[in-house]
DNA sequence: CCAATAACTAAACGATTGTTTAGTTTAAAG
DNA sequence: CTTTAAACTAAACAATCGTTTAGTTATTGG
């Protein structure tokens, strides 16, 4: 929902929370629990504001996870225009690959990638969520990298669109990793990764 | 439970379904659907038993997703045995992709892992599922891959445990690809994978 | 102060979750 | 045939799920 009220004559009651503040409390559950497993009790809870409050603001548990999602891109935008903006070629992807691992360790961040675990979680079901946000999250991740790896002149485009698969499942994976190897294990994958490329 | 009754005296009614046949219908379900998104009622319906019996003989929901876990393991174990036995070193844990994604494609076989499947959901809990039903199988990969990277005798210790630890996470990286991409994109990051390995 | 209305609290909604239980059927032993 | 006990059917269990609703509080215009 996140509308902007049409202020008519009478002007009643105002809302007592943010709800930037609010979905990104939500949003931290989602990411620590996935989507299933957060009920609407525990969402209560974390955001501090009551049921009806939350149905009033975001239509239901759905829609609350679609403004959790945006959230959670809206952060992460950041470093992606470093990516777009970098003009090293493969070595600004191995510097994404790193961003993508710090961010997991910051302070008050949950582990994993809360897009992968989304996926993950959807990828059974036909929810138009992970059609309609995260794929095209995927696709311009990809064209990313083909960017960045035309950068190398020596490389053809068969070379490139081999290696542009390769890293969007690297990434994959690593995302996934986060969630549980350790510092060391995420640092070998990384090194190992780009060795050839 | 799949307990070995001791028949004293009076033998009364017989079961009237195969314990295994009901295991490895309920361990397709939870294969394709995850622990969370299958409930009693869809198991009574795909096992084609009541939930009575379900219960009397695994004891609960958990106690039949376990044995699924074993039932999905023991056919694996063939696949393990292989690459265990072979004697061409990297190639061989290569062969071990491709025969992975393979299964997924066989008739019958639901896509990705039952086991990576659960080691991501359940990742975050902590139920001793993951601790002591997953964690051996991913530690006995890991051995596995050590074994035969250390045939090639140019490789260093240190090089073979990084390799290693690559290996294991694309392994994983793999089996989450197989639920969502395609053949091509696939094929092309075992190539890659193994390009400078 | 009063009327109007949005935001709040708290209780309840029906549906579904995993689990149990009461009662019936089946099969072997005596 | 009777007894015994396990396997079955079907209904119900309490708890929780996402969602709604009735009633109260707060804020502003007249």
């Amino acid at each position: 929902m996140v509308s902007f009220v049409l202020w008519l004559e009478i002007m009643a009651r105002k809302k007592q929370y943010i709800e930037e503040e609010v979905i990104d409390k939500a949003m931290h559950l989602f990411w620590r629990n996935g989507y299933e497993n957060t009920s609407m009790q525990m969402l209560e809870k974390e955001m501090g504001i009551n049921k009806f409050s939350i149905y009033s603001s975001f239509g239901n548990k759905h829609g609350l996870f679609l403004e959790s999602l945006k959230s959670y891109k809206a952060k992460r935008i950041e470093m992606f225009n470093k990516l777009k903006n970098a003009t090293n070629g493969v070595e600004d992807i191995k510097q994404f690959f790193y961003d993508s691992v710090t961010v997991c360790n910051q302070e008050g961040n949950e582990k994993g990638c809360l897009l992968t675990n989304t996926y993950n979680e959807f990828s059974a079901s036909e929810d138009e969520i992970v059609n309609n946000q995260i794929t095209p999250f995927m696709d311009n991740l990809k064209s990313l990298f083909i960017e960045k790896l035309r950068m190398d002149s020596a490389k053809n485009e068969e070379t490139i669109s081999k290696q542009a698969n390769f890293l969007v499942l690297a990434k994959h994976g690593l995302a996934a990793a986060t969630r549980v190897n350790s510092k060391k294990e995420i640092e070998d994958y990384i090194e190992m990764t780009f060795k050839n490329i």
